[in-house]
DNA sequence: CTAGCCTTGACC
DNA sequence: GGTCAAGGCTAG
């Protein structure tokens, strides 16, 4: 078995084995943010009408700039997807006839080869594998590539609205031998995964397409690429081997990809029996929630109550959607999704109880943002960093700091106690309290304090600094970019002297980024002053949420200067960020933390602000296991050898969704994401360093199936394969956000990004 | 009930 | 007319 096949077997087992890990937590947050998202949007969005708008605000500022280049994009997308779509169709035509004469005797097969194709699928890893059971995938069936077995397991239980229960604890792993046993933990993997319930016909009409077509279409374009960059590799590899090339001639070229004999007179089949699935398409894109594609009445009641009464008080009972519409009426969702943490905040009545607090200070994050002296109120006095505060506009955040419903400053109309206001006042309470005196200074913009757009302040302190001039930070800040690229924050010194053999593109993003980065500089500087405690009976986790909201300011800060990202239109640029960000945030934490020593954050969260959360003091054992995941993220991906240009191909492909719901831009999204895609292959072809450390030396039973290339090959499909564990971390940390959220009656992110994001995603993701 | 195989039909 | 992802059928 290939490492290739090995990781994704893995992957199963990652998310049986993170099931197992956090098995009550990952059920319970399945449901919870079902349950949590919609009527908790629905009360933003009755109450806080404005909540997009912070966003829009910030993407703004380059709307002018980005309106008119799209056309030709498209046009040029078409011609790309055509030309995919061609190479794809053209290759399945033949293939597919032959492979349905196959499989109808041996099962459907990934390689639709019988027993020799074992040593083919070994060799070149690129068997698809059911993501439910491990079984060989017999083509795309309810949003997924799925076997047959599953398929029809789907089927039936939707249709039939079967009511399974669990006889064990929930748990229960699922492949191919085993899933016969427990059709709850089967049919709740099979949700976990991302089939689409409604792609379940009520009317069981046969045949004909359904509107999973175009996204389908380009799984395979994807997954294509991701094998044209699998043969690539095993070209160079063994023409590293043998020189003179003879050694390669069972190696298919990359030409060959789409109909060539594996040397057995085998033809082989480079789609659909492609590599693993892309991780964007359907493993990735699992636990979404169904409302994006949802039209079925049971999809409907799925995502609106799926927290049914009956799975609170039998959690080992299974509803089908379809009864749990019968039981929703009665549903407290509300009341039910906290039981996931049953203890969380119990002694926090401060917090819990929100009417013992004044209105204001319903939302905590006043007290961060509107403490006056200080950015971050609630510091303990030895972070408060004088320079940050001393270098504030001063009268402008001082003034910001001395009330906690306006921001006189800002002249917008959202200064108030509004939401509105309240966003934009702390955004730029934020903004401005960033040490950045030298760039409101050289810009002139005191006019930023004056104008009524955080955007627009953001805008004028981006051109005050010459992006592409990353010494420019060090003479606004004092302090060299080098300086935190060398702690390790995002950026790595990476000397551009070694892009040799690093492909043009992610040389690009290395410019940008870099340049991104520098201007970056002086919003770290305060997070850095961020201090979490552990140890206080809440987990710090107003802090937490502070921290994690100037994140998502610095994400969507990030997102909107970044190459390709700021050609897209704005609304665009909206859907891809509220669909992305919390992956992007993790994998950006995933960086930093892979920078630091092992040996010095081995049980410890290395967080934005450069400090280290022992996990051993988390109480929650919901969170605990969390942090838990996201370290054995971390560990993944460090024993990956995770280069620098590889972080940001990654950030860029989660970026560049282009089956993001509601996006109009979809082929020069995934235009680029193609163009990462390849850039990524090619870089880890080239640059592969993690073979000669890639033995697993693993420490856990856990980790133990956890697998890492061996070759640089490997290495490519290893890092995609890694963003579902990524996106899971990524889920639960929402969920996690959503149900503290609502704890506080939805009043603890009210008002800020990172409240706008976290229910916002809903209509996006 | 499972899962392999067959039929159907919108879409290309 | 081919494709392929739906639903249907049925032996085990």
């Amino acid at each position: 078995m290939s490492k290739y096949e090995i990781h994704q077997t893995n992957h199963l087992r990652s998310n049986s084995s993170t099931k197992n890990d956090s098995s009550e937590s990952n059920n319970e947050f399945e449901e919870s943010i079902d349950d949590s998202n919609t009527p908790t949007t629905n009360d933003n969005n009755n109450i806080v009408m404005k909540t997009p708008q912070s966003l829009d605000d910030l993407l703004d500022a380059d709307d002018n700039q980005n309106e008119e280049n799209t056309e030709d994009n498209e046009n040029d997308d078409d011609d790309d997807d055509d030309s995919t779509r061609l190479s794809i169709d053209d290759h399945n035509t033949s293939e597919t006839t032959r492979r349905k004469k196959s499989t109808r005797k041996n099962g459907p097969g990934v390689l639709d080869v019988p027993s020799p194709d074992v040593g083919l699928d070994v060799k070149f890893g690129f068997n698809d594998l059911c993501p439910v059971c491990g079984d060989k995938v017999s083509g795309f069936h309810y949003g997924l590539l799925t076997c047959e077995s599953c398929k029809g397991f789907f089927k039936r239980t939707v249709q039939n609205k079967k009511n399974y229960q669990c006889i064990d604890k929930q748990q229960c792993q699922i492949d191919k031998t085993q899933r016969k046993r427990c059709a709850f933990c089967r049919f709740k993997k099979c949700l976990q995964v991302g089939m689409k319930l409604e792609a379940v016909r009520e009317n069981r009409v046969r045949g004909g397409r359904n509107k999973f077509g175009p996204l389908y279409r380009r799984s395979r374009a994807l997954r294509q690429q991701i094998m044209r960059q699998h043969f690539v590799s095993m070209v160079k590899a063994q023409q590293n081997i043998m020189p003179n090339g003879n050694g390669i001639d069972n190696v298919h070229t990359p030409l060959d990809i789409t109909g060539v004999s594996n040397g057995n007179g085998m033809q082989v089949k480079s789609e659909p029996e492609q590599p693993n699935l892309h991780p964007f398409q359907h493993m990735y894109s699992s636990l979404q929630n169904p409302t994006n594609v949802g039209h079925s009445s049971h999809v409907h009641h799925q995502n609106h109550h799926p927290h049914h009464p009956s799975s609170a008080h039998h959690p080992h009972h299974y509803q089908s959607s379809h009864q749990q519409q019968k039981s929703s009426s009665t549903s407290a969702s509300s009341s039910t999704s906290f039981n996931v943490y049953p203890d969380f905040f119990n002694t926090n009545t401060n917090i819990t109880n929100n009417s013992r607090m004044p209105p204001f200070q319903l939302n905590p994050f006043n007290n961060y943002y509107k403490t006056p002296s200080t950015t971050y109120g609630h510091s303990p006095p030895s972070l408060l960093l004088q320079p940050t505060s001393s270098s504030l506009p001063s009268g402008v955040s001082s003034t910001n700091t001395s009330t906690n419903n306006s921001n006189p400053t800002s002249g917008s109309s959202n200064s108030s106690s509004s939401p509105v206001g309240q966003i934009s006042s702390k955004l730029l309470d934020y903004q401005i309290s960033s040490p950045t005196t030298t760039v409101t200074g050289t810009n002139g913009n005191n006019s930023t304090s004056n104008t009524s757009s955080i955007l627009s302040t953001l805008t004028m302190q981006q051109q005050a600094i010459a992006p592409n001039d990353p010494m420019n930070t060090d003479n606004h800040t004092g302090t060299s970019s080098i300086y935190f690229y060398n702690n390790q924050y995002l950026a790595p010194s990476y000397d551009m002297n070694d892009s040799n053999n690093i492909p043009e593109i992610l040389t690009k993003l290395i410019e940008s980024d870099q340049a991104y980065r520098c201007t970056e500089v002086r919003y770290i500087e305060d997070i850095q002053q961020i201090h979490v405690d552990l140890a206080r009976d809440d987990g710090d986790i107003l802090v937490v949420c502070s921290l994690l909201d100037k994140l998502c300011f610095l994400m969507v800060d990030w997102a909107r200067q970044s190459l390709y990202f700021k050609d897209i239109q704005i609304d665009n640029q909206i859907k891809l960020l509220k669909a992305a960000w919390i992956e992007i945030l993790i994998i950006d934490l995933i960086w930093k933390q892979c920078q630091q020593p092992k040996e010095t954050c081995l049980n410890c969260i290395v967080s934005a602000n450069g400090q280290l959360l022992n996990i051993n003091l988390i109480q929650n054992p919901a969170v605990k296991k969390l942090a838990e995941r996201y370290l054995q993220c971390v560990n993944d991906f460090r024993q990956l050898q995770w280069q620098y240009p590889e972080y940001l191909a990654l950030k860029y492909l989660v970026l560049f969704d282009p089956d993001v719901q509601g996006v109009t831009e979809s082929s020069l999204i995934e235009e680029v994401q193609e163009k990462i895609t390849n850039a990524l292959g090619e870089y880890t072809t080239d640059h592969n360093n993690s073979s000669s450390t890639s033995n697993p030396t693993k420490t856990s039973p856990n980790q133990q199936q956890q697998q890492m290339p061996t070759n640089e090959q490997e290495k490519f499909a290893c890092i995609l394969l890694k963003l579902p564990d990524v996106r899971l971390v990524g889920n639960d940390l929402k969920k996690l956000l959503q149900l503290i959220d609502r704890k506080h009656d939805g009043k603890l992110l009210d008002g800020c990004l990172l409240g706008e994001m976290l229910n916002g995603l809903q209509s996006n993701s």
